[in-house]
DNA sequence: CGCCCTATTGAGACTTGTCAAGTCGGGTGG
DNA sequence: CCACCCGACTTGACAAGTCTCAATAGGGCG
């Protein structure tokens, strides 16, 4: 079972612990949003004045440089949290691949209910820890691993999420999204692609849904094995 | 003037904006401790029950895989703090580039100190986000940058804390580390050096001892423009 | 049905990796 | 003090991988 099967929404990983009184200040605090297919949240270098948690739909974390290059940094779930900055302005944007809504805070006052509630702040710091993880393994695929491995590596991660009970993964981001995650060219991906189902590691039953035939082959190639 | 300009080791951030009693307080948790150069403060699936205030000396955060691939993921510097982790175990190995010192904490005592000193609390939230923009870039420029801009892009990294006022900048790791830190491999390095002397951007005092001559065009390089 | 957008495929160029030889410099021992 | 040795770095020639550019295929929608 992956969070995404069940249909009410995952509880926010930031309510891990809480006392119901908790929840229900943290609740208090948040406003519902709803975010059209395709529309930022918030753009790199817009005053970081909220936090989100993430309620239902798929986002995909960006940044841009002046070259105008794009290096996508995640892909983010239901139950995640996003909005994380150390500055008066966030270093990334966050794009709805899916419709989508989320709880959005202000951000000082969650930082002060923070304070007040310790287990929120332990659970904040977990969800940047496991971003931090993510960062690393996604830093050793691009410093380490060749084209086809960092799409198994990509099919690997993003299927933790998506993949029903008959391995089938929805992808919901175009091929340009792919390529720009995986630091490579939309036809080396697409290439990628084609030979691994040429050698029955995954089939396409359309272009954006594959099938994992053999997730263990899947994940030695991932793991660069 | 960058930090490790001053002869006095510098405060560590974890300092930033606390009480002479504060710090009183952290330090009466710290055990200073010697390491030497190229042996390891802690490996990769140490269990993680310290974290440590860099006093003196620069470490090296290296990644590895079951498949003996390396990823250097950092090199820091004094004033910094290393050794945070979300899990019972740290998934990165730092290794002292120079001989070093460094302030030992007890993890849980540390943690609990923070519980009562929300300013250090801060403090490393503060380190955690800073490295954090740091992998940030480092993603971007092994996604989207080639070989000669990406070591541009670790002379200036490296150069920010490294260099001296006639712009010499003591490289204390191996080209293997800066190949491993930029995805590279060891030959790819050395041409990327070897062009840019030819161009006028860099020079040789010896092979460990670069001289930035054209720090614009550096930075232009290393941006991608 | 035709259009448009995206994805795939092919051919060739370019970048980076591989392997091997050569150079440099520091350290050791004669 | 010099010769040698060793490791690290550099360079060269070629192979492999990835990118570029262009053409083709496929799917969704009017």
């Amino acid at each position: 079972m992956t969070q995404t099967d069940d249909k009410t929404p995952p509880r926010s990983l930031i309510y891990t612990g809480l006392t119901i009184e908790e929840c229900e200040k943290v609740d208090s605090l948040s406003r519902v949003r709803v975010i059209p297919q395709g529309s930022y949240l918030f753009h790199q270098q817009d005053e970081a004045h909220s936090l989100y948690s993430i309620l239902d739909g798929v986002f995909m974390v960006e940044r841009l440089s002046v070259t105008g290059l794009r290096q996508v940094m995640a892909f983010i779930f239901p139950g995640n949290f996003t909005g994380f900055t150390y500055d008066q302005t966030v270093e990334y944007g966050v794009r709805a691949l899916t419709p989508a809504t989320v709880a959005e805070f202000n951000r000082t006052e969650f930082m002060a209910l923070c304070e007040v509630i310790p287990q929120l702040k332990f659970n904040m710091d977990s969800i940047t820890g496991k971003l931090m993880i993510r960062l690393f393994d996604q830093l050793f695929a691009m410093g380490q691993k060749k084209a086809h491995e960092r799409v198994c590596f990509f099919l690997q991660n993003f299927g933790r999420w998506q993949i029903d009970e008959n391995n089938n993964i929805d992808l919901l981001m175009s091929r340009q999204d792919i390529a720009d995650f995986l630091g490579l060219k939309i036809e080396t991906v697409s290439r990628a692609f084609s030979q691994l189902k040429k050698d029955g590691v995954i089939n396409f039953r359309s272009s954006n849904q594959v099938t994992i035939l053999d997730p263990a082959r899947l994940k030695r190639l991932a793991d660069g094995i």
